[in-house]
DNA sequence: TGTACATCAGTGAACGCGCGTTCACTGATGTAC
DNA sequence: TGTACATCAGTGAACGCGCGTTCACTGATGTAC
C-alpha cells in the first residue's frame, strides 16, 4: 500500500501554470504555496530549491515530447507521412496541455542548461537529424541541415508561440494541415516520397 | 555648446549586453555599474527603475527595427523583391548589432506589455498586413494572414534566435538567400509578380 | 567681464523590502519483531 | 496482534541575504544680469 498521494502534483502543476503565464522569475514561492493549497516549506520536500523544479519540469516535457518524437521519426512510413504525424503530434500535445505547452515555449531563454537535455530525446536533434536523412536519401532538396532543421523548427513553434500568447487563434491541430505544406514546401520534397 | 557627453550611452550599451547574454533577471543594477564604470545611482538619473530601462531598451530597438521594415514593405518594388529586401534589412541588423538583437530576441517574453509597441512600427502586425495586401491582389495563395505571418516570423526568426545562442553558424546574411526561397514557397508566391 | 544662482549627471553609503530557504515540530504511515 | 521505532511529507514562523532604490552631497556647466 502506497503513501497518500502527496501535494506533488499539485505544486508542480500550480507551478508550471504560473510559470506559463506570468514568467519563472515573476513567479514566487509564497504564490506557488498559496495557489497549491500547502505551505511554502512544502517545495522542499521534493527540490532542493525553486530553480531545480523549474529545471526538472522543463527537461521532463521536453523530454517526454521528444521521446514520442522520436518514435514517429523513426518509423518506417514514408517521409511526408512522418513529417504529418509530428506535427499533429506536436499539436495534440499542445491542445491537450496548453499550460506545459506555453512554459516550455516562453521559458526556453531562462535553460542555459538546456543542452543537458539527452541528445535523444532532444527535438532540435531529432528534426535535424531526420533532415539529414532525408537529404541522403534524395528524398528533399539538398541544403544544410542545420538551417532547414532550424526553419521547420521556426514554422511550427511560432504559430504555436503567438497562440500561447493569445495572439492567435486556436486550436493549433485545425492549422496542422497548412503548416504540414509549408513545411513541405520549404524542405522542397521531391514528388512520390 | 552642449553638455559633456553623459554616461548614458555606456550604461544602455552594457546592459543590452548583460541583459542579452544572461537574461533581464539574472542581471544587476550592481553589475551593470560595474561594467559600465560607474555608480549603481547613475542608472536612476536616466531611468524610473531597471525595469523601466530594460522596456525601453527594448521598445526602441523594435521600434527601430519595424520604421525601417515598413518603408520597405511601402516601396513600390515587386512583392518578391520587397520579401529580398527585409530579409536582408533583417539579417543586417543582427551582423551589425548581435547584442541588441538577441537582447531583442531572447528577452520578447518577459515584456507582457509588449502590445504597446506602436503599431505602425510593429513588425509583428507589417508582416501580416503585407501577406493580406499580397492575397487581395492576388500575388499569393488564398490562406490566413496571421497564420502566414507567423509562419514567416518563425522561420526569419527561429535560426536567428539559434544563431543568438551559438547553435547555428553566423553569419546569418549568408542564409539570407535560403531563407527567402522559404518564405517564398509558404507563401505560395504566383510566378512573375 | 565677473558674480550669483540654477541645473543636472554622477557618487556610493545606507536602507529596507521581498524573496528563497531553513528548521524544529507534527502526525500519518510503514516496518521489525 | 501489539509495541516501538523509522521514515517522510507537510507546516509556518523565522531568518538573513541580495537586491533595487534612495538621498545628501559634489562638481561641472549653463544662464541671468
Amino acid at each position: 500500500m502506497a503513501r497518500p498521494v502527496s501535494k506533488l502534483k499539485d505544486i508542480e502543476a500550480t507551478a508550471i501554470r504560473l510559470f506559463a503565464s506570468r514568467g519563472l522569475a515573476q513567479v514566487t514561492v509564497k504564490q506557488i504555496a498559496e495557489h497549491a493549497g500547502c505551505a511554502e516549506g512544502s517545495l522542499y520536500r521534493h527540490y532542493k530549491s525553486k530553480e531545480e523544479m523549474a529545471w526538472a519540469l522543463f527537461r521532463r516535457e521536453v523530454e517526454r515530447f521528444g521521446d514520442q518524437l522520436r518514435q514517429i521519426l523513426q518509423q518506417p512510413a514514408s517521409f511526408s507521412r512522418r513529417i504529418q504525424m509530428s506535427i499533429e503530434l506536436f499539436y495534440k500535445f499542445f491542445d491537450e496541455d496548453p499550460h506545459t505547452f506555453s512554459f516550455v515555449l516562453l521559458s526556453q531563454h531562462d535553460f542555459p542548461q538546456e543542452w543537458k537535455i539527452n541528445k535523444e530525446s532532444n527535438p532540435e536533434f531529432l528534426v535535424a537529424d531526420f533532415v539529414r536523412s532525408g537529404i541522403q536519401k534524395g528524398l528533399i532538396r539538398k541544403q544544410d541541415p542545420a538551417l532547414a532543421a532550424a526553419m521547420l523548427l521556426g514554422l511550427v513553434l511560432q504559430p504555436a508561440t503567438l497562440c500561447a500568447k493569445g495572439k492567435l487563434k486556436g486550436p493549433l491541430s485545425k492549422r496542422a494541415k497548412e503548416i504540414e505544406e509549408a513545411c513541405i514546401n520549404v524542405l522542397g520534397l521531391r514528388k512520390r516520397s
